[in-house]
DNA sequence: GTTAAAATACAACAATGTTGCAAATATAAT
DNA sequence: ATTATATTTGCAACATTGTTGTATTTTAAC
């Protein structure tokens, strides 16, 4: 989808900043962690701003975050067929760091213990890319 | 496992910090984030101290952590049984905000797309926790 | 073009992660 | 028990990240 209509979509302005995150998300296949999005703008923005876009971003649905270890976070677009906000997987390399949306996987509801009750499942594989394989 | 024997079988030195962080992980049978283990804590340790404490532990695997939604870190201790470094799964409660380590839970391996290997699968189920639903 | 609403840069501050180093403490050797 | 050595701790300092107020700039609607 164009970044334009993502924006018009959820009544955000079209900013600077906005279209070169969306652009940068787009056109990267993988999740980026804020310093990484960061490099890839086309332009300078205030840390606040990024900030400020990103949480907005995350309340919309636009993106969604992927929390791995080692505290970092990762943004990834959201893909609105996917329904990303509910069950999903994702794969982070151990050895380039990438971590990929696994959009074509479903998850395995297991049998929980008594009394809980679920929402929402979310799968991290770790492991070795495709890149990194060859 | 007592405390002491866990802190022989990995070579630590017997110290109030390491035995008091470790009886407090022990005690309850959550996950907890660095300032909830700060607050259980009999006596009161220097910031840097906590952090090299738990960075030790972790790489020893005595403890492992569980990043969750909203960058936050929590931690838990491992039980030897279950092999906890490998996969595993944790609940995450939307209410109360527990976060329960899930040893009886084996995590179905999906299959990965072409050229991608896995070592590791982490599971995080988001919903309502036994207490409350009640 | 004018205008109102919203986004931005800048600054400030809070929280968290991290490290060097001297003093205190734990263990091992005597 | 005393001493010696290795380790841990507290303190300080600094880096990175998260967060918010506010004046200025920009957007979108009229
Ligand atoms: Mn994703
Ligand atoms: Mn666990
Ligand atoms: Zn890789
Ligand atoms: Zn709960």
């Amino acid at each position: 989808m164009k970044t334009e209509s993502i924006l018009d979509q959820h009544n955000l302005s079209k900013t600077p900043c906005r279209v070169d995150i969306i652009n940068t998300l787009t056109s990267v296949d993988v999740a980026l962690t804020e310093n990484q999005i960061k490099k890839n703008l086309k332009f300078d923005y205030d840390r606040a701003t990024i900030f400020r876009t990103l949480k907005t971003f995350s309340e919309k649905g636009i993106i969604h975050c992927v929390p791995v270890e080692g505290n970092e976070v990762y943004y990834a677009i959201s893909k609105p067929n996917y329904k990303q906000t509910l069950s999903h997987a994702h794969f982070h390399c151990n050895s380039c760091g990438g971590v990929y949306c696994l959009n074509s996987i479903s998850i395995a509801e297991p049998q929980l213990p008594e009394g809980f009750s679920a929402n929402k499942y979310e799968l991290t594989i770790n492991g070795c890319c495709k890149k990194c394989n060859e």
